[in-house]
This record gives structure tokens, sequence and C-alpha cells, in this order.
DNA sequence: CTTCTTTCTGCACACGTGTGCAAGACTGCA
DNA sequence: TGCAGTCTTGCACACGTGTGCAGAAAGAAG
């Protein structure tokens, strides 16, 4: 056996063995290129006997287009950034692109990460954690690279943006708790310099002020287990509870139901409704069973590496709304249980 | 200002910025070359100047090294994955090394997935996910790229892996129930033809066989929360009940201790023990309070990464051994309750 | 001054591929 | 046969970089 062919094929072998020239096998690899049916033949039995399969580096040198796309995560043990995540690549490779991620701990490392990115040649960046810095964004637009943002927006040029329509879920959500006859309700916010935390309280604000009800009380929970604890302490241990507390996300509404069980004593929903936003998984969980804002992660997927593409084109950077969708389960009281305890 | 400068600028831009030649640009981008600390300051300041930072695409097909991993992952929703992907991905990253993400629905989609994957000329590759095909195997193997499964592990030549010692761990386990006095413990499987729901089983029951005690009943659960809650109800339905049930995961063990208080009205673990395997954020939740065996992915990413640098360099393939450590919390009967509970 | 060593720099080639261009082969029509 | 048009193919250049090689400059030793 060559020694040449226990390494990575080229095409200038494929070619020899074929008996065609260089250029012939590139194209045999193009899409609608001139190749007769015969020589095409000749060259993909030559390919598999081989094991040749282009370069993509090579081809990404030449082309100017890498086909790969960065990536840019950040807190993956949130669920609903996994979710987000892995459907984002699914689609990606769908669409013959490669993912290249990039796992940040802060949004201050983003920075200094993503020229590290932009070294690769990536096609676009994706970026489902935190916001950027506009010098950041400047230079992916100055280099031509989209940059589409999921679950976050920031007013800059050239930065598209898909999110969920936090406001209207949120409101959503301020009608079903109003509706159940809560009296005192509460809202836990995220991590205050997100805007998704800021719309979803603005929604949900917004909407009890409309219906004449006014905010009982108000905490952060950094959109975690353990400060959404400390925070629903606080919250519980007034001498006024509130009836009812929206958390800017799932995880932090689990901790609220957790504490307000084991700790205060107290029945959800009977003495406490609570709710969340993203619809996790766990939100499902018989332990649980927790009231909630869907997020159609499918939808936002699509919709972002539509963007990419679009972006790729040439098209003028937009912001995509989703609709949420509230997903009503045990951990609030609905209308008719709420009827019946006023009763 | 110049067109070219506003796409990305090339080392022949920066040289004649500079007044120096190409070469004198990317010996000032190599670590260890020759290059005085004159010309290499004039270098650096026309490099930051123009935005420079050298192509890596081009670099990689110079050096055939792309310093790209492929991370082959699966099944996000489990977050035991999602924290070692993260914890994969930092680490890589600190080694100047960039993940390249390949996310799988099922195992059978690797084999068409992966030559995708070795077409961007990846450095290695790391399966965090499910086990791989003998052709796939060799074909890495052929190509010079070493391969490392993580929490997996398959009998070939040429691959490498990293797995927690599920045996031992299984065994801390089955000793931890013993103690606690139980007498009917049942085991519920993950997905059968995992090396890892294999080990668990085989040191479980193994180390039960040693204490003297008979598995009481086993179940397969396949490693998700719905298959789990059906498994569960066939064993709590019968007309003796098991008093421990030990899963092989903890999102099985969640299933078990929901279905157990809400649908048999037990409580756990009085009436019931429950214990898991991988020690998730959620098995910390106070709902749950879940003893679990605790896999230190710190440990074994470290040891992954490590590896794939050690068969980059020709090392021989082998199978690292990450010690498990036992969590006990409050979903298992421990000595004294087990003692009290007989008196 | 000569010779040797050390430090530095530029030339030129290589990596593996896509594609414009021109020339050749073939077909259809008059 | 002659001509125009369509299809097919190979040549040669380009993408942006790393690095061996040889030569230049500068200093040290004789």
């Amino acid at each position: 056996m060559n020694p040449k062919s226990s390494l990575n094929a080229r095409s200038i072998d494929v070619a020899r063995l074929a008996g065609v020239s260089r250029s012939a096998v590139s194209r045999a690899f193009t899409e609608g290129a001139y190749v007769s049916g015969e020589t095409r033949a000749k060259i993909l039995k030559a390919a598999t006997q081989l094991g040749y399969s282009p370069n993509a580096i090579a081809r990404g040198l030449i082309t100017r287009r890498s086909r790969m796309v960065g990536v840019v995560v950040a807190d993956l043990s949130n669920p609903f950034y996994a979710r987000v995540l892995e459907a984002t690549c699914l689609k990606l490779q769908e669409a013959g692109l490669a993912p290249l991620m990039l796992s940040c701990r802060r949004s201050q490392d983003l920075d200094s990460l993503v020229p590290q990115l932009l070294a690769y040649q990536v096609d676009g960046v994706l970026i489902a954690a935190s916001t950027l810095s506009s010098t950041l964004a400047s230079q992916c637009a100055r280099a031509g690279r989209p940059v589409v943002l999921i679950n976050r927006y920031v007013n800059l040029d050239a930065v598209n943006a898909v999110t969920c329509d936090n406001v209207g879920g949120a409101r959503a959500m301020a009608d079903h708790l109003v509706q159940g006859g809560h009296k005192r309700i509460a809202f836990l916010a995220g991590l205050e310099d997100t805007s998704s935390s800021r719309d979803r309280e603005r929604g949900f604000v917004g909407r009890l002020g409309e219906l004449k009800v006014a905010l009982f009380a108000r905490e952060s929970g950094n959109y975690t287990y353990a400060d959404a604890c400390s925070a629903v302490r606080r919250l519980l241990g007034r001498r006024l509870r509130p009836d009812a507390l929206f958390c800017a996300n799932d995880t932090m509404a689990i901790a609220a139901i957790d504490i307000a069980r084991h700790e205060f004593g107290l029945e959800v929903p009977a003495d406490l409704s609570v709710a969340g936003y993203d619809n996790i998984e766990a939100a499902s969980w018989k332990g649980y069973d927790l009231t909630s804002v869907d997020q159609d992660v499918d939808r936002m997927t699509d919709a972002a590496v539509g963007l990419l593409q679009n972006g790729d084109k040439g098209g003028k950077p937009r912001h995509i709304l989703v609709p949420a969708r509230l997903e009503k389960r045990g951990s609030t009281r609905d209308v008719r249980a709420g009827a019946m305890r006023r009763a």
C-alpha cells in the first residue's frame, strides 16, 4: 500500500487513480459544475476507494467561506441554554455549517475570546449567552460577519437578535395570576443587566398596572437556585406574605417552591402560587408541576440560523420576536380555585 | 482609508506598514523564533494598528494542525452531559484548542457525521456521548487523529477512554444501602447497551452478592424521566414493594421519588430509600435531597484533554478511571435510622 | 585583519483546494 | 462540409500562512 494512502488522500491522488485532472475532481464535488456523468462516476468510485473527502480547511481558504459558525454560550448549567445550544447545533449541521463553540464564564471574557473566534474565519457568530460590547460588534461588522443574539438584544447597528416575546409572555402571566384571585403578587427578577429579565418585569408590572393591581414586592435572584433561595427567604419572612410569586426563570421558581414548602411549611398553590419562565423539563416534573411561560426553542433557533444566512447575503439586521405561550400547571391557583377560596 | 483595511488585514499588510518582510511578521507571532526585540515591537505595533491576527485557516493548512478538536455530544437535556461539555470546552480553550461541536441525536448518526468532522482536519475527537463503531475508530486512527471517549469505553485499539469508576461507585452505594438496613433492594438500569449502566449494575449486584443480599428486583428506564416513571410504577405496583431503589442516574431517581410520593403516597426515605448517580444540580435541591454518586467532572475532563494531547504526540491509547465519591443525603436512610426502624 | 560564531532577515517553496479562461470534443442545423 | 452552439476538460493562478535555507550583519577570538 502506498504510504501516502495511509494518511488523508488528496484530490490529486483521486485524479491520478481516475485518470483525470485535479480540476475534474474538484468539480465532481461541487454542485452544478460541468462534469460529464461518466467521469463523475469514475471520480466518485476512486474517491470512495481512497476514502477521500475534500479538505474543508483548504476549501475555506480559497473560497473565503469557512462554513463554520461561532457559537458563544455561557452557563450551560441552565437547562434552557443547553436546549438552545443543542437545537442550534443540529440546525447548523443540517444547513451544512459547523458550529465552532466558545464557552465563556462571564460576559467580560467575551471581548477577549471573540477575536480568537474570528481568527478561525467563521462565517458568522451566534451568541446565546450574554450581551456584547459595541467595539466587538463593530469588529465583527467590519469583518463582514453577521452577528445574531439569542434571547438578548442590544441597540446596535449590524447586530441581529432573536428573542422570545418576553413582554407578552409576562403580560399573560399577570392576567393568569390576577384571574386566579391573587391580591399580593410579587416578582423575582433575574440578572439585572439582561434585557430578558427587564422585559419580563416590564411586561408583568405594566399589565398589573392596567389591571389596577400594584406589585406587592420585588426581589432579585440572579437566575440561580442559590441566590433565589435567599431572595425567597426574605420575601416569605415578611409579616404579610405575598400570595403569588412570578419568577423570571424556572430554576428560581423551583427554588421558591422548595423554600416555601420546606422552610416555611407552606402549601403550593394553596398558600402561595408560584410561576416561572422558560418551561424547562423540570417544570413538568410531578414534584413541582410548575406553571411557566414556554419559549419556543425550535422557532427561536430556526429564526437565528435564518438570520445568520440572511445576514451573510447582506440583508439588514433585524430583531425577530417569537411568541410566548403560557403553560398552566398545578403550581398556580386558576380561576375556579381562586373563586372557591374567596367563597 | 484603504479598502483592503476594511476587510481582514493580512500579514503582508502588516509587513509593508512595519517595513519588514512577511516572514518577519510570521515569526513575530511564533513563540521562540528568531526576531530581534526591535523589529518585533515594530511589527506588533503595526499589527494592532491594522487589527491583524493570523488567519487560523491558512496556518492550519501549512502546519497541518488545525488546532481544532471535534467534540461529539448527544442528549444535552441530561444536565450531566451539559456539565461535561462546558468543562471540556473551557479546558480546550485554555489549551489553545477550539472545540468544533457535533451534536447527534442517535448513535447511528455518528458514522455519517464524523467524516464531516474529519473533513475539517480536527486534531482529535472527543466523544462525550455514545459509543462509536469500529470502522469509524479505525478511520480516525488511520488519519492519525486520537480519539477519546468520555464516560463510555469500547474495546478497540487506538481509542482512549475516561470513565468514572462506575463499578466502585456502585459498590459504595451497595454498602450504604445494606448498612441502612434495607432488605428488598432494587436496581433501575439506564440504556442497556451502554458500558456505564452495565458497569454500575455489575458493581452494585456484585457487592450485594458479597454481602449476601440478593437483588430484589430490576427494571430499565433508559436514563430518561418518562421511561423511569413507567418502570417505577411497575416496581411499586407489586404486592411486596422494594424498600430501596438505586437508579443508574439522577434523572431516573428523581422520577422515582416523584412517582413514589405522588402516585403511591409513600414517604422518602421512610417507606422507600432512593439513590441516583451523577450528582447533578437537581440532586441537591431541597425537594429531593437525593443521595447520589458524584462523578468528578473536573478530573474527568482534565484527563480527557490530557489524553488527547498525549495521543497527539503518539502515546499509546489508555483507559483512565476517575474515582467516584458517595454523596449521602436525605433520600436514603443511613445506619442509625435503619437501626431505629428495626428496633 | 582574518576567521568563526551568533543573531537576524528575506527569498522561495509548500499546504490542498476552487475557478476563470481557453481550447478541444461533440451535436445539430443549414 | 461548414458553422454555431453547447458541453467538457486541463492549465495555471490564487487564497494566507510557516519554515528551510542561505546570506548578511555584528561581534568575539585568534
